[in-house]
DNA sequence: ATCGTTGTTGACGTCAGAGTGTAGTACTGC
DNA sequence: GCAGTACTACACTCTGACGTCAACAACGAT
């Protein structure tokens, strides 16, 4: 079950073998999480044995976290370089890791999130996104709870697309930013509404692209 | 810590200490998911012991489903009767279960959909509402990748709406359905949206609520 | 008030999985 | 060609969590 190497491989370099394990631990990890997933599972994936994790990491613990550090790197190469610069154009940088590292960014927002020991990190670029947002819906929208509601849906909304995209088959990435932006635009349009208003599932005229 | 009882009571009837059980295990497993959740933690939440859940469930998995069945159990009374019978309205029974049950709400879409033995629970009300949206994206849509795209995403938006309502204080229940359905509009809007459009974050108009 | 029923308890068996030695083998410098 | 180094593998220990057993305590019915 090895996706890595069909042949009994031996005597790979360090800093190579050990992006290797990285690799394999994303894939493992990104099944079923950190608990639910055993170092022999990762060995296995990476085509070695239980051991061999020990020599390039101190324990489970640090290699989950490496494996996590690894895409969050990744992550903020492609989102930014500065934190707190999170903007609308890092919708792109989404994407492009995204599709760089699909395992790796499922791993991140889907499982660590939801580890209390690890949920420090997603929460930096959560945060980041909540912030912009809460910044620019707070001048749209009256209610303060609704606001608060779009600013915490809105960060996940933005990923969420990034995984529907990837599961879709990451159709025209050069379309795919504009298109999650409008999503959340729907979202913050769906908070800033009056109660007045009333709304259709489906759009009146399909394909209207109207004004959001 | 334990949430529910601060004294030392005891001899409660079984049904009602079944009951009890199933609360603080809801609880208990909402925060950490059914791995990382050991069952000595759900006795302390109970304010019982280890044994006394043996009294009641056969196994820790058969604990877990257990919990799984009541808020399944819950969702379908409010949601509708028949499985299928899925429609916009649905977005009402999904706030008042949530509101019901927050941390069962939570548990069911936030770790159970995680774990592969317990996914199939979580994928019967997704896949629900996934096809009630793809049938009326399709028709909108035509990119195929794209009504993929917003048919995966619709039913991720509807729950994930639901729980940052959850957090945002659950502001006015009457307001909150047609809130979250302009939500899911918006996305289906962008996944309807002509390549040639452009879009804001930011509505140009706050507060106008036009056609979504 | 007492007996049976039921809930409760601390201590124990068992097993999966984290973490660790010792031995073997392939690449690199002299 | 040889030695040193470093990566690999097997067999092992140990911790922690699931699951179990005997004894104790409290409530309801007679």
């Amino acid at each position: 079950m090895a996706t890595s190497v069909p042949e009994p491989v031996r005597r790979l370099p360090r800093a190579q073998r050990r992006e290797q394990i990285l690799a394999a631990a994303t894939q493992a990890f990104a099944r079923a999480g950190f608990a639910s997933t055993s170092l022999d599972d990762i060995a296995v994936e990476a085509g070695i044995t239980k051991v061999i994790l020990y020599r390039h990491f101190e324990s489970k613990t640090d290699l989950y976290q490496a494996v996590l550090d690894r895409v969050c790197a990744l992550l903020a190469t492609h989102v930014g370089q500065q934190v707190g610069e999170f903007t609308e154009a890092s919708i792109d940088g989404l994407l492009a890791a995204a599709a760089a590292e699909p395992a790796g960014f499922r791993l991140l927002f889907q499982h660590a999130a939801r580890e209390p020991e690890f949920r420090a990190l997603t929460d930096r670029f959560r945060t980041e996104i909540h912030d912009i947002a809460h910044v620019q819906i707070k001048a749209v929208v009256a209610d303060s709870a609704w606001a608060q509601w779009a600013s915490h849906l809105a960060p996940t909304v933005a990923i969420e697309a990034v995984i529907a995209w990837l599961d879709a088959g990451q159709p025209d990435p050069a379309q795919a930013a504009d298109r999650i932006r409008a999503a959340i635009g729907g979202v913050i349009a769906a908070a800033a509404r009056s109660t007045m208003d009333h709304i259709t599932l489906v759009p009146d005229r399909p394909g209207s692209g109207g004004p959001v």
